[in-house]
DNA sequence: TTGTATGCGTTATCAT
DNA sequence: ATGATAACGCATACAA
């Protein structure tokens, strides 16, 4: 027998049940007060007519569609997949799917996401900017629930989750201190002057340098780029190029320091034995580096769980949730990791 | 002035406009013959009540939502993170956005893709499976649009994109053959006795061993276990503490690549001088791990963007297609990439 | 070139 | 416990 292309609607059922369109509705939707016949023989016509919902139609007359946006720069950077793979978990646990969109660092692109339009189609948006930043403040100010996801605007007109980076750059620092290293040099520093991941992280390392009473020479501070392997390679070739001699490198992100590590090993140059390395953000990738690459963490999950706490509660989805409640800031606590690329060879 | 929470709709804009719903429709959707001066008047209506079409009763009108749905294992693997940005991009190009959803490897949770509601409130479904396969084939039938991606379920009553396997396992060897290799170990050999990509690459390994009068020696053979760097790394380990002493080894992704290396590199083997290594997918991570790690490019892009296009014709977007067309098999070529883990130092 | 009327499939408000 | 009917916001015959 041949399946009918257009599928069966509630009416459809309720003429063959019998019954009438409400109480159709009432069974799909688990409305406790029905008899048990009906119940049953409503049941008995939705299956033989093969019968689902119409979630457009649900969506239309509820005004709301179960679905938040997830914009990051792209998916195949490892942190922003693994992101994506946290915030998709953390959704479904609250009945949330996830759709995607990237906007591949073009300013652009991002500055569309905040445009009126950005949250048509979905409940509400999570948003992983790189290029709007501070100066764009107002831009935030959207109609649309809004999370703004791992960059630091501080004082933006919504809610945003971001971890210390501040004290993140510091512990780099430190941990590379802390080994008797003290021609520190720096992979990622970002020109853009705004209060990016990259200059926070760089005030926090700055700091480190200066509470030990260790200067930074600026011979060895590299940057701006892509936060990409190929870009943390070339960075440390051009350092070691030039002749700069460090013997620690602290790399604002993990792909920078997979690139600097890479570079490194081409050239035969010891790590860490030669010149320890430290990375940033903890994606697996670099726990099956060789050699394995110390990081900070910046705790992924939970970053994730709590931009999807927030961004329910803002689309209303929390009864205990005062909607006239302010933008909220929240800091993730991050964690060093101490691997082989700092600590050197552990007895294996 | 505060902005008023619900959004005007095109009644409101009408009226403002002093025009009939159908007019605003018209500018809206772009309908060239209207008067200059009404299509004026309309749009300084729609700014001013910050209009915005709700994008959920247009679909319901028209019978489609411009989503699809991709279902991958889990994002934060490389390959599907790399997989998913394509296929984002690809979508994005039609005009579709993508939905996501992870199965993790949970036959239930992959099954239940093939439901009946796993299309609803998508126009269509991309489909990676792991654990469903040939012995499911007729769970494949189903009433919405769906494409499989990557997995070989021969003779599936619906479309399919893949790549070449059985040749890609066959290159695999003949590579490290040509290389002078002759005790050629396998990682990723699965225990799925159907049609699984470790099968098909396996076959068109053994194929290649037996061309060549190599023969496989049986306690060079590991799996099963998840394609991922740790069991790589165990089933690396293993095989060297069995006493093994192979002189190649081929892996079936580059996950389990990855991990094999890094125990290599962990226990002072060195890569390829004592043994080469040959992974499968050519992931970005392969490039810059260390020694970079030849492997099978499978044509990522070009099978994601195969996949989006025989979607859509089977959405009923392209009017050349005929809907009746069967199910469709279309396999990619694939390109072997010779890095240092199997050449040596190239002069850098 | 523009307006009128109807329906997409569902849920909600009243009834009974 | 169930039914009749009216929205939700938009697009489209059809009419003018």
């Amino acid at each position: 027998m041949a399946r009918s292309r257009a599928s069966a609607t509630m009416k459809d059922v309720a003429r063959a049940a019998g019954v009438s369109l409400k109480t159709v509705s009432n069974v799909v939707n688990g409305y406790p007060y029905l008899s048990p016949a009906t119940k049953a023989r409503v049941e008995e016509a939705i299956s033989s007519l093969g019968y689902r919902v119409n979630v457009t139609a649900r969506n239309l007359r509820q005004g709301s569609t179960g679905l938040i946006k997830l914009v990051v720069p792209e998916l195949r950077i490892p942190y922003f997949g693994e992101l994506a793979d946290s915030v998709v978990e953390a959704a479904g646990r609250r009945g949330l799917t996830v759709l995607l969109q990237q906007h591949r660092y073009d300013r652009e692109a991002e500055l569309g996401v905040l445009r009126s339009d950005g949250g048509s189609q979905v409940d509400g948006v999570l948003f992983s900017p790189v290029h709007v930043g501070q100066a764009d403040a107002e831009a935030f100010r959207v109609d649309f629930p809004l999370v703004i996801l791992g960059e630091s605007i501080f004082g933006a007109p919504c809610d945003h989750v971001s971890m210390r980076n501040i004290e993140g750059g510091r512990a780099q620092v430190e941990h590379l201190l802390g080994l008797g290293r003290r021609r520190i040099a720096i992979i990622g520093l970002s020109d853009v002057p705004d209060v990016s991941s990259s200059r926070l992280r760089h005030k926090g390392a700055v700091a480190a340098l200066e509470a030990a009473g260790v200067a930074l020479d600026p011979a060895l501070v590299a940057g701006p780029g892509p936060w990409v392997r190929p870009v943390g390679a070339r960075l440390m070739a051009d350092l070691l190029d030039s002749g700069a001699r460090p013997d620690g490198v602290v790399c604002y992100n993990d792909a920078l320091a997979l690139g600097a590590v890479h570079e490194l090993s081409r050239r035969g140059v010891r790590v860490p034995d030669d010149i320890a390395v430290i990375g940033f953000d903890n994606v697996e990738e670099t726990n099956y580096s060789w050699p394995p690459i110390s990081t900070i963490d910046p705790g992924r999950e939970t970053i994730a769980a709590a931009a999807v706490a927030m961004l329910v509660e803002r689309i209303g989805l929390e009864q205990s949730f005062d909607p006239s409640t302010g933008p909220r800031e929240l800091l993730v606590d991050f964690r060093l990791v101490a691997r082989q690329s700092t600590l050197g060879a552990t007895g294996g």
